[in-house]
This record gives structure tokens, C-alpha cells and sequence, in this order.
DNA sequence: CTAGACCTTGCAGTCAGCTAGAAGGTCAAA
DNA sequence: TTTGACCTTCTAGCTGACTGCAAGGTCTAG
């Protein structure tokens, strides 16, 4: 199977595919006399894994993790349980985050309700996502720390 | 104020600060002679402003849209409500999405208990992440479509 | 006078996962 | 024989928000 069909059966483009080569994640094919690459169905089951983790939001580097130990002969699955959960864990926590986002920009957007439009020149910048000193409950601008390259 | 100043009262470095000027999210300050920085007060007013809306998890880009509107002498309060509100969006459908990712890593966990570990290694792969065909509601891959590149 | 703490510029690198293009080789069909 | 669809390698760019480094200029305290 040259490069090409293996892209049209898997779904990615043979870019994507030379791409993983080039990480690790899919192993070097045998090449045929002309250079071409030549895989066999084994390439495809690891591809549609790679989809699978992919859907689970699993990173390459993860990927690779796994194939790295069933390539040294030993069952990844314990492993996998473990990368399954902790991003289990990492989900509930971004969960966590977004809720109180969510809640933080509710409370700016209802505070743009009693801004008064006059005001929102004073002091150079746009009043709304300042905190308000008239209010009771001041939005706590900075406390919800959402890590600035956490994906979850 | 220096930019060391500066950057101590804001709380960014100063890298950050020319990177920001670079960017054009903060305008050119005047230079002393010796080619320094030279920042006034207002120069601070947007820092917490931009630390404010980096707190709403805006863009950039965004605020310097915002800067860009009142720049031209308009007040950006509707544009600033209605990026709250766009983000506000965004934030509930991917925690729409967290959640569907989550019930799905807890299906695959649980499938996992069900899995014989001397299954692990049919077919050269983990079984774990691939739909197991004895259930008989098969788990969905790829119909979460967590999009690659999105971030709320 | 010298140490060291500032400041300047510019450019490269980071993370993740591709994506695009150039310049060329190969192969099958008409 | 030529066309067009493949394949090869290498390189660079994209997103977003920085971060680090090098090589140099400036300023202040002792």
C-alpha cells in the first residue's frame, strides 16, 4: 500500500502521515526499489488508533508513549488507563475553570448593564472590565488563574 | 517610569511589555534621550486593562481591537460587550464539549475493567481506545469532534 | 574606575499538530 | 512521447503569548 492509499483509507493526508513518521508516532515503512513507501494493514491499525486517541483528546507524545512500550514488548494498557484518567482529571478541572469563566463574564456583562455609556472613556480605557468600586461585591479580576497553555 | 518600573508595578516583564508594543496592543511610549522608555500612568491603566481581559481569557487580538476603537476616538462598550459575549458562547459550548469528552474517557475506563489484559496486544494495539464490537452500544470514536485548534 | 543593574535591538525558540510549497523523481495510460 | 497523478525530500509557516539570548549602550553607587 503506497502512501496515498493509506491516506485515503485512514482519513488523513499523507502529509499528516510523513508528519507522524517524522515524530515517532508511526514507525519508518519499508520502502520499495523506487523509494516509495510501502505499508501493510499494521499501519492502518495504528493510524485508527492514533484516531481513537486523537478523539480522546490524547496528545501524540501520549501516543507515542504508548507505542513505545508495546514496542519494547511489554501490554501498554495499564499505562493507557492511567493517560485515560488523568485526562479524565484534567477535564473536570478545565470544567471547573470554564464554569467560574463563564460566571466571571456573566457578572462583567451584567455590569455593563448599569455602566453608564458617558462613563466609558474615564480613565483611558473601557469601564466594563475594570473592577467597579460602586459595587458591593467587586468582580475579583486575576482570581481565576486559567493557566495560559492548559488544553484540556 | 522606566520599563523596569513599569514592569514591576504591573506585574509582566518588560520582555513582555515590548512584546505588546511590538504587537501594537500597547501604544509607543516617547523616549528619553538616551533612547529609553518613558511610560506615564495610562501606559499602567492599560496593562490592568489588558491583565483584565487576559483574566476574561481574551485574545490579544482582541483587546488590541478594543484599543483600536477608542484609539479612533469611539467608545468600545458595545464592542467589548459583545466579545464578553461572543467568549461567554464559546466558554459553554466547550464546556458542552468537556463534558461529551468526559463521559467518553468514562466509558473507555470502564470498557477497560471489562477488557482480559491478554486481549491487550490482538491486533498489535491497545484495545482500550478501540470500539469494542460485544457491546452492544458501541462507543463512538470521532463523533466528539473536538475541534484541533479551538481554546475557550 | 569599575562593577553590576539597568536599558537597547533583533532574532530564535517554545508548545501541538499540522499545512503548504518548491523542486524534483517515477509510473501508468493514451 | 507526453501528460498527469503519483511519490520523494526539505523548508517554512500557521496559531498565541510569550521567553531567552546575544551583543551592545547607559547609568549609578562605592
Amino acid at each position: 500500500m503506497l502512501i496515498g492509499d493509506l491516506a485515503l483509507r485512514s482519513g488523513v493526508t499523507t502529509q499528516t502521515i510523513r508528519f507522524y513518521e517524522r515524530e515517532g508516532v508511526l514507525p519508518e515503512p519499508r520502502r520499495a526499489s523506487n523509494g516509495y513507501r510501502q505499508y501493510d494493514e499494521t499501519a492502518l491499525t495504528r493510524l485508527r488508533f492514533i484516531q481513537a486517541a486523537h478523539a480522546a483528546d490524547l496528545t501524540l507524545a501520549q501516543v507515542k508513549s504508548v507505542f513505545d512500550i508495546r514496542d519494547s514488548g511489554a501490554t501498554p494498557c495499564a499505562h493507557v488507563i492511567a493517560l485515560l484518567a488523568q485526562k479524565r482529571d484534567d477535564v473536570r478541572n478545565r470544567m471547573r475553570e470554564l464554569k467560574s469563566l463563564e460566571a466571571e463574564l456573566s457578572t462583567l456583562i451584567q455590569h455593563s448593564d448599569d455602566l453608564d455609556p458617558g462613563e466609558c472613556l474615564q480613565g483611558g480605557v473601557c469601564q466594563i472590565l475594570l473592577p467597579n468600586p460602586t459595587q458591593s461585591a467587586p468582580v475579583s479580576h486575576g482570581g481565576l488563574a486559567v493557566p495560559a497553555n492548559f488544553r484540556a
